[in-house]
DNA sequence: AGCACGCCGACT
DNA sequence: GTCGGCGTGCTC
């Protein structure tokens, strides 16, 4: 077994591997992560297993490890197989995922100049000779240095001086950029006596010995070598060793962070509703079977129905059993109750992944989840790769979240798509928790594909012996307002509701997602309309900090234009609401009042999200304005009123999911009405009140709105009735980009009729939406129907095509 | 990602 | 006739 099948970070088509040979030398694993020559280049590569045949005749050899240990567990390596096979990625980027942060390198390289070979210096164009004297001058150069000297074609010309012997390339393998760090500790050892104290040492034992193991035996701890020399001398724990009263041992150092102790001490566990109990019994079978199959469970609780609870008791029991827990949360910021209770119930056990860790703390967390640490890891999407020991649960709470869809980098996965695939290979069970599940997961568990967990019950308070009620939901009909000649952004009806519940001393939300002032701006005599000259779409005017425009897609800004730039009018207005504008009308409306703003805005503007629910805690915030952001996880007692002011947004948008996302967010709001023992009310404004979604929302009936959806997906061929695999093309030349997403829906559509398909279409191309974004056209098209792994395969994307299996949305 | 190989316009 | 543009394909 002298080869090795490497994963190489190259933008390789998915699962490919590539052989080396492994240098006598060196042994390796699995797991391994490498350096290896590519090409002309040095790059990471996973080595995926050990061979021993090549699938080429002639390879070269691993350059080195990077560490001396495997890093990605067999478990890892296999889930990221699947990866790279389901979501079409590269392999090195599935297995990147689980890489401990900030493993990842590229490798630079360093230029010297080579003695010698002057008399070629005349041959050359001025400016790469100038560069080459240049460099003779100094010791080294990074190579993006050199390049730049050389002026345009620098990356060619490098290359010709390196052949002609002019200058030496030298590659630098780097360390990584965050390595573990070891402290020497020192421990007690030998026998205690029966009271469990340990025997006195013997008389004339030299004071600072005496001194030191002391310490040492009166910390629980392991004891700090350096302290013990600070405090007692150089040498004395050397004394204590020999004499077999102390051991010395390395043990790496960790940052803070890493582990969190609970603020409030440790809380008591709740008793159960019989629902929950059934709940909470009923995953516990499932995780003492193995063999008991499906291994997922969908646990639909209506909002206060007690999900968490649940969730925690299922981890308690995986925990008795000396196993883990993988908790994802769609937001860490937006959770702190359920944070706070994980940490209360599992004291200085709970790993939380959250984006202001320094890559420090980070590290050092994934090495502690490693050697078993935590039993609870919570996170976003990617807690799912940490590297736990003895995984045997994975929540995903508010499971129809699409914050578990990674939309940025490859691969575009689905958290709750990877975390059955997990459950698959390692048999740990899956809970999936909402109160407005996917239609897609419902419909699964209908099909016996999850264990299906009813709540359809709230459960009281902890101070309370009564549930609280759901919330009066009322719709308001917009066009009639106008009709009635109000032309306020509030209804009659929201607007004194909003005035009666700040004069009872009650606290209001309003909803309306889309941030700004106004969506357009327009001169009213041509009708030009500002729009961003990156992207196609309108720029959003704020009025607040300062009066501004900004492209919600690529977030490029720009002045408020005084005069319209096609006719030169100066009478410009602007078009539609946004959350600012919410905030200043609400304002006038009710003068005095403490009106707050949330939205990404507002917290990139530096206030925290922490800080924004504190104030509405205390009562110091009266109105809050938000975009989704007030819709989750606020639980405010004295918040009675919720407004939604525009259910329209995002009502219409040309995708097939609009309408269940538009239902999930309307609902989510209106829970926040009433949490108290007051009952709640809920304004819902709207220029579509007979739209299905908004009335079944307004109605809090997820049966309706699932039937619905279920119906107009089977019409339309859409998930879960079928699959989809969305293919974006983008590109600076917009005919160069069709032309390329056109050959391509040619070609497979030449492929279903070759191999004589009836269940596979291809939609498109069609220009994307929007048809620009940050300077590139884009043109998408969608595959759609069964099977798609296998209609697909062997299959070969150009660059600039993004393939996205399973995608979020199809724009 | 780089880099080489290969085929069509403006230059010594 | 060549230099160089970037479309296409390969890297063990």
């Amino acid at each position: 077994m002298r080869y090795a099948e490497v994963a190489v970070d190259a933008p390789v088509a998915h699962s490919r591997t590539f052989s080396y040979s492994i240098p006598s030398l060196l042994s390796l694993e699995p797991g391994q992560l490498v350096w290896v020559p590519f090409g002309r280049r040095v790059a990471q590569g996973v080595v995926v297993e050990l061979a021993s045949a090549p699938q080429v005749e002639v390879t070269r050899d691993i350059l080195q490890p990077v560490e001396p240990s495997p890093l990605v567990a067999t478990v890892g390596l296999e889930l990221a197989r699947w990866l790279s096979d389901y979501y079409l990625c590269s392999l090195y980027d599935a297995i990147a995922l689980f890489l401990p942060p900030g493993f990842e390198a590229q490798v630079r390289s360093r230029l010297t100049a080579v003695p010698g070979n002057e008399d070629l210096l005349p041959s050359l164009k001025a400016q790469s000779r100038a560069a080459v004297e240049n460099l003779a001058g100094r010791r080294a150069l990074g190579e993006q240095e050199f390049v730049k000297l050389l002026g345009r074609g620098g990356e060619r010309e490098v290359h010709r001086l390196v052949d002609k012997g002019l200058v030496r390339r030298q590659v630098d393998l780097p360390r990584p950029r965050i390595v573990p760090r070891y402290s020497c500790y020192l421990l007690p050892i030998g026998a205690r006596d029966p009271g469990g104290a340990w025997p006195e040492p013997p008389d004339r034992f030299p004071n600072r010995q005496l001194g030191l193991l002391r310490a040492v035996r009166s910390q629980p701890g392991p004891f700090p070598m350096s302290l013990g020399n600070k405090e007692f001398g150089q040498g004395v724990a050397d004394a204590l060793v020999r004499k077999g009263l102390l051991a010395m041992e390395w043990l790496r150092d960790e940052t803070s962070a890493a582990s969190n102790a609970p603020e409030h001490g440790i809380a008591p566990s709740f008793t159960l509703t019989p629902e929950q109990a059934g709940a909470v019994s009923r995953i516990i079978e499932v995780v003492d079977d193995p063999s008991a199959k499906p291994r997922s469970f969908l646990l639909h609780g209506v909002t206060g129905s007690g999900k968490t609870e649940v969730y925690i008791q299922a981890i308690q029991h995986v925990v008795e059993l000396g196993q883990q827990a993988i908790f994802l949360v769609p937001e860490i910021s937006l959770t702190p109750q359920t944070l706070e209770r994980l940490t209360s119930r599992f004291p200085g056990r709970v790993a939380i992944i959250h984006s202001r860790l320094t890559p420090r703390q980070r590290f050092d967390q994934w090495w502690r989840i490693r050697e078993g640490g935590y039993d609870v890891v919570v996170g976003p999407r990617s807690a799912l790769f940490a590297p736990l020991p003895s995984l045997g649960l994975v929540v995903i709470d508010e499971e129809h979240e699409w914050t578990y869809k990674q939309e940025e980098a490859q691969p575009l996965y689905h958290a709750r798509s990877v975390a059955l695939e997990l459950s698959r290979l390692t048999g740990a069970v899956v809970l999936l928790g909402s109160a407005t599940p996917d239609v897609e997961t419902y419909h699964r568990s209908e099909r016996g594909g999850h264990r299906l967990l009813e709540l359809p019950s709230r459960v009281p308070a902890p101070d309370s012996r009564t549930a609280p009620m759901l919330a009066q939901v009322e719709i308001c009909d917009m066009r009639q307002e106008l009709r009635e000649g109000n032309r306020s952004i509030f209804s009659r009806r929201l607007a004194q509701a909003l005035r009666d519940c700040v004069k009872a001393g009650r606290q209001a939300i309003l909803f309306l997602n889309r941030r700004g002032s106004a969506p357009i701006v327009q001169c009213r005599d041509c009708g030009f309309v500002a729009s961003c000259p990156r992207c196609s779409v309108s720029m959003t005017y704020h009025g607040a900090p300062a009066e501004r425009l900004f492209c919600h897609r690529c977030n490029r800004r720009s002045r408020l234009p005084r005069h319209c730039r096609q006719c030169g009018s100066e009478r410009i207005r602007q078009l539609g609401i946004g959350t600012q504008r919410v905030v200043d009308e609400v304002a006038a409306l009710i003068p005095g009042v403490s009106v707050e703003r949330w939205d990404a805005d507002a917290t990139r503007s530096g206030v925290s999200s922490g800080e924004i629910m504190r104030r509405l805690q205390s009562g110091e915030t009266q109105v809050l304005v938000g975009t989704q952001l007030v819709a989750k996880g606020l639980d405010v007692p004295n918040v009675t009123l919720v407004g939604v002011i525009l259910a329209d947004v995002g009502l219409y948008l040309p995708d097939f999911r609009s309408g269940e996302r538009s239902f999930g967010l309307l609902c989510q709001v209106a829970g926040r009405a009433g949490r108290g023992a007051e009952r709640g009310q809920v304004v819902i404004q709207t220029y579509s009140p007979d739209n299905l979604s908004i009335l079944a929302a307004a109605d809090q009936d997820y049966a309706a709105m699932y039937r619905q959806e279920l119906q107009g997906r089977q019409q339309l061929g859409n998930p879960p009735f079928n699959e989809l695999v969305h293919l974006v093309y983008h590109d600076v030349n917009d005919n160069f980009c069709q032309r390329q997403a056109t050959a391509m829906a040619r070609q497979l559509r030449q492929r279903v009729y070759a191999q004589g398909l009836t269940d596979v279409d291809i939609v498109g191309p069609a220009p994307g939406i929007p048809s620009r974004l940050r300077g590139r056209f884009r043109w998408h098209l969608v595959v759609r129907g069964r099977d798609l792994h296998r209609f697909l395969e062997n299959l070969s994307f150009p660059r600039g095509c993004t393939v996205d299996v399973d995608p979020a949305h199809v724009m």
